[in-house]
RNA sequence: GGGCGCUUAGCUCAGCUGGCAAGAGCACCGCCCUUACAAGGCGGCGGUCGGGGGUUCGAGUCCCUCAGCGCCCACCA
């Protein structure tokens, strides 16, 4: 094929064109016939939606498809699919804000609603039953995803875009549904009444993985027990609001100060309730004055205490974080009056309460002291968690942490290290997987339950569906065997009200992605998959929940690698946050500097490694693809006016097989490097000689093609013109996918990203003894020649009469293979060499 | 408290299994309209590779130790 170059190549227009071009043909498009090992599959992470779309996002997804475009280069299959993360609580803010409504699930469906319109913040959201809630979600997320992937796109991932899938849509529902009970008859899924930690405002569980610890500031407050025969028991608390809710007080069992004590009871200032004095192992004697106040439950020691110690339940918060209005406790005397002062209180009004009444009564020793402690909060949350005791259902973890720490260590991770983050987390689990929330737009656990003929709720024994019903909603399905018109009536049955944690559904992403159960020939030619591309920061959640969710259903490991990426940081190396408004948002950049200078950028950080946004490196990137422009313009033009021989010429030239030889392992490189997961090596290293190929080669061989020294001397370099440059666009091709497709079609057929990867072989017969020294001597002259032209304030196009070189004898002899090629880039008229011990040039400029 | 990572030119970072007379880009300074490229090219300035020990013919590269920064984990009255 004859090159058809442009005569001012230009980057305007080409991300549209090649955007359409490849949707046209379908250029990334899996094929479904291919067998097991031609394909590479990748489970995508499902971005959330309902937000907007972050530079983080830019930068591993730019990331993971370098990856794709090397293994469909290199001849695999690449099953890439996309997914949308729309399920769950940020989806519910979202649409709570977009359209000013307030999800109320007592309210009945209302076919005819409609948002309210024209919203002032001062607005009072409306409230809308479940279902018209659940629509609204739908309505918003489906925008929210075309937003998303015209950004995709517009970044040239090389996603198949008719192979999506969204966390809340049925087939997602239905895979997560099947796979939670088929845990259930497994024993892995169970129900339980216990103390779990709350959200007050979320109004629902919080599993430990969604757990944050925040610096918040207390205070020690030393308050005063009463012990028989007047001996007082001073304890600190940084919870004096619970008070009421003590239920003993433990120490150490060898802490000699208290060990008198154990047996015994003490009396509760202001309630005057009598509790035991316990001894735990985990009281620390160190602590305060060694000995504590057992509530249920200030935190998840008391939990323990609580439990190991057989204590009683004295629960005084609502789930809404209020002080009940009914104590279930025997007060002693004046103890109801306290109590009638804090009951409806939130928690900071009943502590600030509950200390005025202390230093009232006498109580208070001292004055609280100020300190600053790590209060556990629900990532998303804004005040501190309550534990409250509630029905939820888990998957058990905690027995098989040793075989979900071997599935970690069966895994490769890229960068290795980040298995140390897998591993501390299984190591400190202290819960099982807590899947159940009190919350709207999620998943629903697809259970019934019977309600006995006394009208309680039979919570023992579910109604679950048959796997073919699924997906079921329980709120609106009826469990075979009842009719509509029982639910919840006595000797009926009560759908389950909560849904699923989004976990619970994403933790399955790759049996999704792959139609587990419901395509069992595509499942079997995608699963495992080859890669899990993410971010460090979900390694507890994402990773984790998928590792345990494969173990249980398939027994393996859901893939063979994980690519884990850094995050981006602001330009000053500070974490990126809404509140502090240095957010990086991506469109604005996509546009000043160009998809591939963009993607050239995310390529540069390492796999792992946290990476600053970095204008000049976002210039570099677009200089490059720019030069790529012109560079092939260069070669090809050179290709164009030589009459294309039937066979191909031999490289002859000992300037052009130095540089081949020199570029065979560039390819090497690149290709070990990609294999390795380490992209950012890969392009480096290609970047680097396409630098050196433009600023010394190029200049080098010039003159030459233009045939200076005959035809079959420009034959010798313009044929290693064509194949370095086929190779270098090819090696560039997954960093750079937009110029790399524009320049290769100028004379080739079909898809630079369908093409195959550069091989070294090719390269080394073209090479043949190639010398890269001949390169290096040549080039190093060539940079003293313009040093002395750039000192001496002249063009570079200024003669030279002489060029005194003085290297060893094995340089010059290098030197003397490409003196013509030297001699011609420099304008010299006359090269002498020189044996000497070090490196040296003269030069005599003429006139 | 345990663990992981980082510390190389003013800035952002490469330097993989030890051989470097220490690299790139940006920034800075200077030169050049050179027929691929002036939204460019060429050249220059700039570092005792965080400190201290050790192994070695040889250490930015391996070992020990200390310090600073960042992150992960932890039952944090």
């Amino acid at each position: 094929m004859s090159p058809t170059v442009p005569d001012k190549p230009s980057l305007d227009g080409l991300e549209r064109k090649w955007i359409e071009r490849w949707e046209a043909d379908g250029t990334y498009r899996f094929d479904r016939t291919a067998s097991r090992d031609r394909v590479y599959a990748i489970d995508t992470p499902p971005p959330t939606v309902s937000g907007s779309l972050h530079i983080g996002h830019i930068f591993s997804y730019t990331h993971t498809d370098t990856i794709a475009r090397f293994q469909r280069m290199r001849g695999r299959e690449v099953f890439y699919p996309m997914g949308w993360d729309d399920n769950g609580l940020p989806t519910e803010r979202r649409v709570q804000n977009y359209y000013g409504v307030r999800c109320d699930a007592s309210l009945p469906y209302d076919p005819d609603f409609t948002p309210p319109e024209n919203l002032t913040s001062s607005d009072r959201p409306v409230p809308v039953s479940r279902p018209n809630f659940v629509e609204l979600c739908h309505r918003l997320t489906a925008t929210d995803e075309k937003t998303f992937e015209a950004v995709w796109r517009h970044l040239g991932l090389s996603v198949d875009w008719t192979m999506t899938y969204a966390t809340i849509d049925e087939r997602s529902q239905r895979a997560s549904q099947r796979s939670f009970l088929r845990l259930l008859d497994k024993g892995i899924a169970y129900q339980s009444e216990a103390p779990t930690l709350w959200d007050v405002d979320f109004q629902t569980a919080v599993a430990q993985a969604e757990l944050e610890d925040r610096d918040e500031a207390g205070a020690y407050h030393r308050l005063v027990f009463a012990g028989h025969d007047g001996a007082a028991v001073e304890i600190d608390t940084t919870r004096p609001e619970l008070l009421a809710a003590c239920v003993a007080l433990v120490a150490h069992p060898e802490d000699d100060r208290y060990r008198p004590l154990f047996g015994g009871t003490v009396t509760t200032p202001l309630f005057g309730v009598e509790v035991p004095v316990v001894a735990h192992a985990l009281a620390d004697p160190d602590k305060g004055t060694g000995i504590a106040m057992v509530c249920t439950f200030g935190d998840l020691t008391d939990v323990i205490w609580w439990r190991e110690l057989g204590l009683p339940v004295r629960a005084i918060l609502e789930r809404n974080g209020r002080v009940r209005q009914d104590a279930s406790v025997r007060f002693g005397d004046g103890g109801q009056a306290v109590w009638d002062e804090l009951r409806g209180k939130t928690v900071k009004q009943a502590r600030a309460r509950t200390v005025e009444l202390l230093r009232d009564s006498g109580d208070l020793i001292g004055e609280p002291e100020a300190i600053t402690h790590a209060v556990k909060f629900f990532e998303k949350g804004s005040r501190p968690l309550e534990i409250v005791t509630s029905r939820q259902w888990f998957f058990r973890t905690l027995d098989h942490t040793d075989a979900l720490l071997a599935r970690g260590a069966e895994l490769s991770w890229h960068p290795p290290y980040m298995q140390a983050r897998y591993e501390s987390w299984v190591r400190g689990l202290n819960s099982d997987w807590l899947v159940s929330r009190q919350r709207f737009f999620g998943v629903p656990l697809p259970l019934w339950y019977p309600i006995r003929p006394d009208g309680a709720v039979d919570h023992a024994h579910p109604l679950r569906p048959d796997e073919g019903r699924l997906p079921v909603d329980p709120s609106t399905d009826v469990p075979d065997g009842y009719q509509p018109d029982q639910r919840d009536r006595p000797g009926g049955f009560a759908g389950d009200p909560d849904v699923m944690d989004t976990w619970a559904t994403s933790s399955l992403t790759p049996q999704i992605a792959g139609a587990w159960v419901d395509d069992p020939d595509l499942f079997a030619r995608v699963f495992p998959m080859d890669l899990r591309p993410q971010a460090h920061d979900i390694i507890r959640t994402w990773l984790f929940s998928t590792v345990v969710r494969s173990h249980f259903e398939n027994d393996c490991l859901p893939w063979a690698h994980a690519a884990i990426s850094g995050f981006v940081l602001d330009p000053d190396r500070k974490k990126m946050s809404k509140s502090k408004g240095n957010v990086v948002t991506p469109l604005p950049l996509l546009e000043e500097y160009g998809a591939d200078a963009v993607r050239h950028w995310a390529s540069s950080g390492r796999p792992g490694v946290d990476t600053a946004v970095d204008a000049g490196q976002l210039k570099v990137g677009r200089r490059l693809t720019i030069k790529v422009l012109n560079a092939s313009k260069f070669v090809l033009s050179r290709l164009g006016d030589t009459q294309a021989p039937a066979q191909p010429t031999a490289v002859s030239a000992p300037l052009d097989r130095a540089m081949l030889s020199r570029l065979a392992d560039v390819v090497d490189e690149a290709t070990t490097a990609f294999e390795g997961y380490d992209y950012a090596r890969a392009l480096e290293r290609t970047e680097a000689f396409f630098w050196a190929f433009c600023d010394d080669y190029l200049e080098l061989v010039k003159s030459r093609a233009y045939g200076s020294r005959g035809d079959d001397e420009a034959a010798s370099a313009n044929r290693a013109l064509a194949l370095a440059l086929s190779a270098i666009v090819r090696l560039f091709a997954p960093f750079l996918p937009y110029v790399t497709d524009e320049v290769w079609s100028w004379w080739n057929e079909g898809s630079v990203h369908r093409a195959p990867w550069p091989e070294p072989a090719p390269l080394r017969a073209a090479a043949g003894d190639g010398e890269p020294l001949v390169l290096d001597v040549a080039a190093a002259v060539l940079g003293e020649v313009r040093k002395a032209k750039t000192s001496a304030h002249t063009s570079m196009r200024a003669e030279v009469d002489r060029v005194v070189v003085r290297d060893t004898a094995a340089r010059l002899d290098a030197l003397a293979q490409a003196a013509a090629d030297v001699g011609d880039a420099g304008r010299v008229s006359d090269v002498v060499t020189e044996e000497a011990e070090e490196f040296s040039v003269d030069v005599t400029l003429a006139g």
